[in-house]
DNA sequence: CTATAATTTCAGTAATTTCTGAAATTACAG
DNA sequence: CTGTAATTTCAGAAATTACTGAAATTATAG
């Protein structure tokens, strides 16, 4: 079987761009058919499409759903697995942002937060102490900012995003009074 | 030379966490020396604490200053490069927000626009551009959002951070009268 | 149950990436 | 210039990661 000039370009793309996302090859051009398939797929039609071996495939598919990119489905009369990507793309983005999340941002957060409980004499490990406080704050902002941005709806969120500097001005006519500081409602 | 166990344990999780965040180990921990290192510290310093060959230091190096990960800097009566950190936390995150959506982003998003373009005239091929246009669309908007962001100044910024989900609240407020996407100032 | 289809596991191999040490280059003091 | 220190380059070695094919496991139709 053959794939179509534009989506063997789509997928050859996110093959070659799944190194520096941190995922292989075979991987990339999984989850780029997947997605880009009008209907589900199961994995003997993959592995003929891209190429590779039965075995690679399952494993991608394996690797796919532990970051809960595709959905498993099944057909009446036919006992195959077959693979679909969630329809909504924003659903998607936060998906990835989360688990990226959870393997990339939180073992360093426990790291750090270990790290500056440590009562130390030495000045200058007292020194690395604060420049890893000072990223762990900086972790700890930025990832909580992260985890209430996820529980806004995606209304409010796309607003926000259209609006982009501009809550600049509405935030500086909001604050007059020294709100910023201010106790969580 | 030895380094103390509070900062051979950063290093090493920087090493390990490398993989992870798309780089190798020995730039991860040489990052993580660097940045909690009170002094400056030059390459041969690097390679002794490390206990990696010298050139695998020049090449780590060479690959933070492409990141502008560390600045480079000399002493009086000295020849050798220093390298340091930059200080603001603030600044290296922005950095690196910055140089990770050049090299794992704007090649996508490229691809993705040129894509869409294409006039096609197969089903399939057209469901698979629907959703590359799906694709291109979310990217777009939140790379849009994202540059807004970093030109906004690090107060309203923290600001913004440190309100969390109460932002959602000023929006409401402000936005009753459908200025929602109006345009630019 | 038994037979067969579907999937997964895994040991070995292939491919890629990282690292080293030697050689080449660059920078500069005398 | 010349000599030496500092840095970079790069070919090959080492380590890691990805992939395959065969065997094992799981699921289910009959």
């Amino acid at each position: 079987m053959k794939l179509s000039p534009l989506v063997l370009r789509f997928v050859l793309h996110f093959g070659e761009m799944g190194s520096r996302w941190g995922i292989n090859r075979t991987v990339g051009q999984i989850y780029a058919l997947i997605f880009s398939s009008p209907q589900s797929l199961n994995a003997d039609e993959i592995a003929e499409y891209l190429d590779v071996s039965r075995s690679n495939v399952s494993m991608g598919l394996k690797e796919l759903q532990s970051w809960s990119l595709v959905r498993l489905e099944h057909r009446v009369g036919d006992r195959r697995d077959y693979f679909r990507a969630p329809e909504d793309v924003w659903q998607i983005f936060q998906t990835l942002a989360q688990e990226r999340k959870k393997r990339e941002i939180d073992p360093t957060l426990s790291m750090l937060r270990e790290a500056v409980m440590e009562p130390l004499t030495d000045a200058d490990d007292r020194h690395a102490q604060m420049r890893m406080q000072q990223m762990h704050d900086l972790i700890e902002l930025a990832t909580g900012w992260f985890a209430e941005v996820q529980r806004m709806d995606q209304a409010t969120l796309k607003t926000l995003m259209k609006m982009g500097s501009r809550v600049q001005k509405v935030l500086e006519f909001k604050l007059v009074g020294g709100t910023t500081k201010g106790a969580k409602p």
